[in-house]
DNA sequence: ATACTAGAACCGACCGGTCAGTCGGCAAGG
DNA sequence: CCTTGCCGACTGACCGGTCGGTTCTAGTAT
C-alpha cells in the first residue's frame, strides 16, 4: 500500500494518511473533518472532494491499513518452508508492524464497533480471513505430519488470540525496546510443545 | 452485582439495567439518553437525577459490568486446588458468561476507547489485574512442580489472549450452543502440553 | 511569447440537524 | 402546603456537509 507510506504526494494520499494519523489519536467519533483537511495541508472543502463523507474516508483509510497489514504478511511469508517458521514469522511480522506502525495498529485494534455495521462486517470477514490462513497452515502441518492432530479452528483461534494479546501489551505499554526474539522464542515454546507431535 | 441481575427494582437500578441492554445493542454513540429513560421507563430528566451526565452514566454501568464479570470469576475460582483445573475453569467461566450475559459481553469486548481516557485507562488496568491473577497462578504452579519454568507474563497473556478469541467467536457467529466442555478440553490441551512439566 | 478561456481543483463561511443537558412545573405523600 | 421525585418541551453547542466563489492548469488562438 504506496497510499500509507509516506511516498505518495498526491491529495488523496495526504487526506489519507492524516486521516491514519488524526484517527488513530483520537478515535473516529472525536477526530473533526476539518482537524484531518488541516492536518493535511488542505481546506475542508477538498476533503469532500475525494471523499463523500467522514465515514467514508475512514472507510478508505481503514481499509488501506487493513491491505498494508496483509500484504505486508502475504510478501514475507511467501518462501517460508516449514509450519514451524512460519507460525514464528507471523508472530515477528506482528510485533514488528506494532512497533513500525504504532498509529495503525491502534486503528485495526481500538475501533471496533461504532462505524456501522458494514464496515464491522468487513473487519471481521478480514480477521476470519487470517485465522482462515492460519487455520489451513496448521492443517498442512497435520498432513505433513509435523504437528500432531488437533481441532484446527480452536487452534487457530488460540494462536491468533495469543500474539494479539501480547501485541497489544506493546502497544497499551508503549513499550518500543522489546526482545522479539526472546518474545517469539517464548511464545512458539508455549506453542510448538504443546502442538508438535 | 446485584444491581444488574435484575432484582433490584429501584429508579437506579432499573436505569443502569435499561443502559447496560441499549449500550450494548448500539454503542455509547449512537445510543440516545431519551431512548434509555424510555427502556427504563422514565423521563429523560430523572436520568439526570441519577446519573450527571450521559458519560457518567456510560462509566457506572460498564463498572458494574466489569464488577459482576469479575465477582463472579473469585467466587467460583476460590475453592478449586490444582492450577490446571483452575486454568480450565477461567475458560468455562469466561465462555458460560459470554452466553448468558451476552449483551454485558458485548460491551466489555467492543467499547474500547472513545469514551474517555479515564475510563479507558480504568479498564485497562482491569484487564492488567485479570493478567496478574493469571499470573500468579501460573507462578503458583511453577512453584509446586505442576507445571514447568517459563515467562509466566507472556504465558498469562497468551493465555488470556486465547481465550478471549475463542469467546469473540461465540459472540461474533452468535453461537449459543456449543458444547463448552470439548472447547476447553481442546483449548487445555493445547496449553497443557506446551505448559506441564 | 502572450492573451484568453474553459473547467478542474480548491477553499472556508455558512447552514441545518441532532442531541446532551436544563428548567419550570406537576403530582404524590407527609 | 411544602418537599421530594419526576418529567419532557426546550435550548444551544457542535460539527458534518454544502455551495458560491477563487485560483490554478492546460489547451488554443493570435
Amino acid at each position: 500500500m504506496t497510499e500509507l507510506d509516506g511516498s505518495s504526494t498526491d491529495k488523496r494520499s495526504q487526506i489519507l494518511r492524516a486521516a491514519a494519523r488524526v484517527f488513530a489519536a483520537k478515535g473516529f467519533h472525536k477526530a473533526k473533518v476539518e482537524e484531518i483537511a488541516l492536518e493535511a495541508g488542505v481546506g475542508k472543502g477538498t476533503v469532500y472532494e475525494y471523499f463523500s463523507s467522514k465515514k467514508e474516508l475512514f472507510r478508505e483509510m481503514f481499509k488501506s491499513c487493513s491491505m498494508f497489514y496483509l500484504e505486508t504478511f502475504r510478501r514475507r511469508l511467501a518462501d517460508e518452508k516449514s509450519v514451524k517458521y512460519k507460525l514464528r514469522q507471523i508472530i515477528v511480522l506482528h510485533l514488528e508492524f506494532i512497533q513500525r506502525h504504532s498509529e495503525i495498529a491502534m486503528i485495526l485494534l481500538h475501533e471496533h464497533a461504532e462505524i456501522g455495521e458494514q464496515l464491522h462486517q468487513w473487519m471481521l470477514e478480514k480477521q476470519e480471513e487470517k485465522i482462515a490462513f492460519i487455520k489451513e497452515l496448521i492443517q498442512q502441518g497435520i498432513d505433513d505430519g509435523e504437528l500432531r492432530n488437533m481441532d484446527v479452528d480452536i487452534a487457530a483461534r488460540v494462536f491468533f488470540g495469543a500474539v494479539v494479546a501480547v501485541g497489544g501489551r506493546l502497544i497499551i505499554h508503549g513499550i518500543k525496546e522489546v526482545d522479539v526474539d526472546y518474545i517469539c522464542d517464548e511464545i512458539m515454546g508455549l506453542f510448538l510443545e504443546g502442538i508438535k507431535k
